[in-house]
DNA sequence: CCTATAATGATAATGGTTATCGTTATTGAA
DNA sequence: TTCAATAACGATAACCATTATCATTATAGG
């Protein structure tokens, strides 16, 4: 983890009074590494016995209050959870129908500026604000053709 | 419901050596009047004591195992349900983080192109082959301002 | 009418998630 | 360095949406 994403962690935790611990850093590296959202117990599977689930439970939902993970529901009945956007900048996801995974993507400059537009149009129409949005892309990943 | 929408469903039912029955008809009915998808809860309490909870869940499965129903997750730990596209048009969704309100929204053809060459081009990077796509857009509703 | 199969409804079981509670660790003040 | 006050932890129980079970009822074809 870069010295300044732990900071920045750091620090937010610190205004809710809270600390960036052994756990939650576990927690967060591991999110860190991965090239996607991950559940709690994907988690558990990659972190092995040195954290609980229960704790990791816990570290999801506090780490998640405190506007540093978010979480991503793709799977029903399931959360999986990533660094949030501010922290490691604006993306979306690829869904692969056969075998569930998800999978970061990032959309160049013009392609999310053409986004933007179409979400505020769409938006002011409904009377409604944005404040985020997310376009999901369901289909088969490389692996599954 | 149109004739037209009550035979696709029968026909696609039938396809599977299904039937179209009271309760299965009383939730696409419930779903076709919703401005946005519903949960078996929500749908138990606008189908009351006539429709068990259990069968309201079958019928859900049923429904959506037939590609009838195509389920939207939004909220963690709830499911909602509404028709699928093929039945009643391309759409997408504005969910309200306030109070969890998920509303459908139709896009305009000039719009929807857009998303599309996005969704494309996206897609082929990543060597994935999209299937569908959704925007979905979270924000403060018209009620919620 | 009869039989095979689909559908139903009440209820039990499942499983991801959350709450509880006693214990331990950390912080900051005395 | 004590000594509270509070945060964090870990094991476990409880919760709740959803699913499975099973006995009963309804339906379609022969
Ligand atoms: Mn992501
Ligand atoms: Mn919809
Ligand atoms: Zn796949
Ligand atoms: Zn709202």
């Amino acid at each position: 983890m870069t010295p300044n994403l732990d900071s920045q962690i750091t620090e937010r935790l610190a205004l809710d009074g809270l600390r960036f611990t052994r756990g939650r850093r576990e927690v967060v590296e591991a999110l860190l590494a991965s090239d996607g959202p991950m559940s709690a117990n994907e988690l558990s599977d990659v972190l092995g016995d040195g954290v609980p689930l229960s704790s990791i439970y816990r570290s999801l939902a506090i780490l998640t209050d405190a506007h540093i993970l978010t979480v991503h529901l793709a799977t029903k009945g399931l959360a999986r959870y990533e660094l949030s956007e501010w922290l490691v900048g604006h993306h979306h996801h690829l869904v692969c129908t056969e075998c569930g995974s998800v999978e970061d993507i990032h959309v160049s400059a013009s392609h999310e500026e053409r986004l933007r537009e179409v979400v505020d149009a769409v938006a002011s129409v409904a009377s409604f604000i944005p404040s985020s949005h997310a376009l999901e892309i369901d289909g088969r990943c490389a692996q599954c053709q």
